[in-house]
DNA sequence: CAGTATCCTTTACGATACTG
DNA sequence: CAGTATCGTAAAGGATACTG
């Protein structure tokens, strides 16, 4: 079994899996690789896409994607100058696992939200 | 196309997709989900399974899988009373779609370590 | 045993203004 | 155009103490 659990605080900050895991489950990570599914797109183009990111956590997120090496970033010098931002193939991998669990909760939304309702008439 | 992106403020607080995943992707769901592949745990035998989790949060994250179907809590009566918890189908169907993930990011934790070394010397 | 209650810190995120 | 800077809010999480 793969060790995430049964850590010591002190290995829990160290365990690689969770420091993997902690940069891709952001609210805007999913949406951005996603975003990226169908080839590259400038800075602006993906505010556009997210509708309701800030441009300062857009650039945050994208950063931390690039840091990780599932997205480039490529500046075009201008003026005005275009950065566009693409998937590796490593972001493909990680496009490959999160696609399915997206297309799983459109299909599950409704009956996870009769369980809520049903949890909370209680 | 899902329609998880380009939603003004207002609809991507009620888009059905994003609730879901913000309650599947925080720091410890993934790991709960996990913790309970192979049968249901009690909440104390949890607790030190998941390691360094706090009580409350523990009880957080439980209240939130079993509302939203993935988890059942059945309590046996005591003194000392004992709550069990389990995996419902649909928590299953949320493991087989996490455990791939949580299995590649073992795999290739050491890869996005490089890869933030690289980017951190510039 | 399995929680609650309380308090506190950290992290993520949002709003707005400014700039090469 | 693609950021950065600054400020503020909110949610998640941690520490500790207490309880049926």
């Amino acid at each position: 079994m793969l060790q995430v659990t049964a850590l010591s605080k002190q290995d829990a900050e160290l365990c690689p899996v969770r420091q993997v895991l902690s940069k891709v489950t952001g609210k805007w990570q999913v949406l951005l690789v996603l975003a990226l599914e169908d080839g590259a797109l400038r800075f602006g183009a993906l505010k556009r896409t997210l509708g309701d990111i800030t441009q300062r956590v857009l650039t945050e997120n994208l950063r931390s994607l690039e840091r990780d090496g599932y997205v480039t970033r490529t500046v075009y010098a201008g003026p005005p100058v275009a950065v566009s931002y693409a998937l590796t193939p490593l972001g493909f991998q990680l496009l490959a696992l999160l696609k399915p669990l997206v297309i799983w909760a459109g299909e599950k939304h409704s009956d996870i939200a009769k369980s809520r309702e049903a949890y909370d008439v209680i």
